[in-house]
DNA sequence: ATGGTTGCTTAGCAA
C-alpha cells in the first residue's frame, strides 16, 4: 500500500519547518505540493532529500509553483502543460512513480465569476482536460491531485447558499471540473466518504478554520484502475491546527498497488 | 457591502 498525499502548502519557504515534521510524522510515500512559490534555484531540495525523498519541482517567484515528492523512484519528470499555448505560470508537474503517473496540479483561483482571472480558470481547466486526452487513456494508471480551486458540490461547502455563484463554487467552474473528471476520473474521496462537511481549506481570516467554515477544493483523483485499488482516502485536519498553517489541510489516498 | 489574514515583496497584489 502507498499514500498519496496532496497539500497547498502556501509557501514552502514560510511551511518549511511544518512540512519536514508533517514529512517525518505521516509519512506520504509520495507528495504532491501546490503553491511553493519559489524559483527552482531556492527549492529546499537538499533537506527534502535528507529525509528520504526524491523531488522534481516547477516553480517561479513569489506565486505558483508545483512539485512531486516520493520516497520511491522518480522518473520521466515533465514540467508545464507544454500545449504550444502561454505557459508562464508554474502550475503542473509530472513524474512516474511505481508505473503510476502522477500529476500535480495547481488550477488557478479565478478571483471572482466575470474578471479576466475567471476565464483564464476555466480555459486552463480545459486545458487540463486535454492534456489528459493527448496522453493518456483512460485505463491507464494516473494519479491527478491537486489544489483545484473549485467545490465539486454542495456537500463540500459549509454554506452553500452563501457561496452560491461565488468563486470556487460557480456552475461554470463545476462544470469545467466534471469535464476534466469527466474524461476517466474518480474524486478518491468519494469512494469512501459519503457525506458532507469535509473540508481541505478553511479562509485564514474570521476565523474560518475554528468555525470549520470551509470548503473541500484539493483533490486526488484517480482512474479506474485505481480506483479500485483506492482502500482508503481522508483530509488531514491535523495538520491546519496551530502555529502558523497553511490555509489548506493535506488530502490522503491510499492505493494498493 | 465590507472586512477579516497571510505571504510575497516592500504598497499593493494574490489568495
Amino acid at each position: 500500500m502507498i499514500k498519496i498525499a496532496t497539500w497547498n502548502v502556501n509557501s514552502i519557504r514560510a511551511r518549511k519547518e511544518r512540512m519536514l515534521a508533517w514529512l517525518d510524522d505521516r509519512q506520504p510515500d509520495v507528495a504532491c505540493l501546490q503553491e511553493t512559490k519559489v524559483t527552482d534555484d531556492a527549492f529546499p531540495e537538499q533537506v527534502i532529500r535528507d529525509l528520504g525523498y526524491e523531488v522534481v519541482f516547477h516553480g517561479q517567484g513569489g506565486y505558483n509553483g508545483v512539485a512531486i515528492l516520493s520516497r520511491l523512484p522518480l522518473e520521466h519528470p515533465a514540467r508545464g502543460l507544454d500545449d504550444g499555448d502561454d505557459d508562464a505560470q508554474a502550475r503542473l508537474v509530472a513524474a512516474t512513480v511505481k508505473g503510476v503517473r502522477v500529476i500535480s496540479v495547481y488550477v488557478p483561483n479565478g478571483r471572482a465569476p466575470g474578471t479576466d482571472k475567471y476565464d483564464y480558470k476555466l480555459a486552463w481547466l480545459s486545458r487540463l482536460r486535454r492534456y489528459l486526452e493527448a496522453r493518456f487513456d483512460p485505463d491507464d494508471p494516473v494519479v491527478v491531485a491537486g489544489d483545484f480551486n473549485v467545490a465539486p458540490d454542495d456537500r463540500d461547502v459549509y454554506d452553500p447558499a452563501k457561496w452560491e455563484g461565488k468563486i470556487l463554487c460557480s456552475e461554470p467552474e463545476r462544470r469545467g471540473l466534471s469535464d476534466v473528471s469527466d474524461w476517466g476520473l474518480v474524486d478518491s474521496f468519494r469512494l469512501h466518504q459519503e457525506g458532507g462537511g469535509y473540508y481541505s481549506w478553511w479562509d485564514y481570516r474570521m476565523l474560518s478554520f475554528p468555525k470549520d467554515r470551509g470548503l473541500r477544493i484539493d483533490h486526488v483523483y484517480v482512474t479506474r484502475p485505481l480506483a479500485r485499488a483506492c482502500t482508503g482516502a481522508y483530509i488531514d485536519r491535523e495538520a491546519r491546527k496551530g502555529k502558523g498553517p497553511s490555509d489548506h489541510a493535506p488530502v490522503f489516498a491510499e492505493l494498493d498497488l
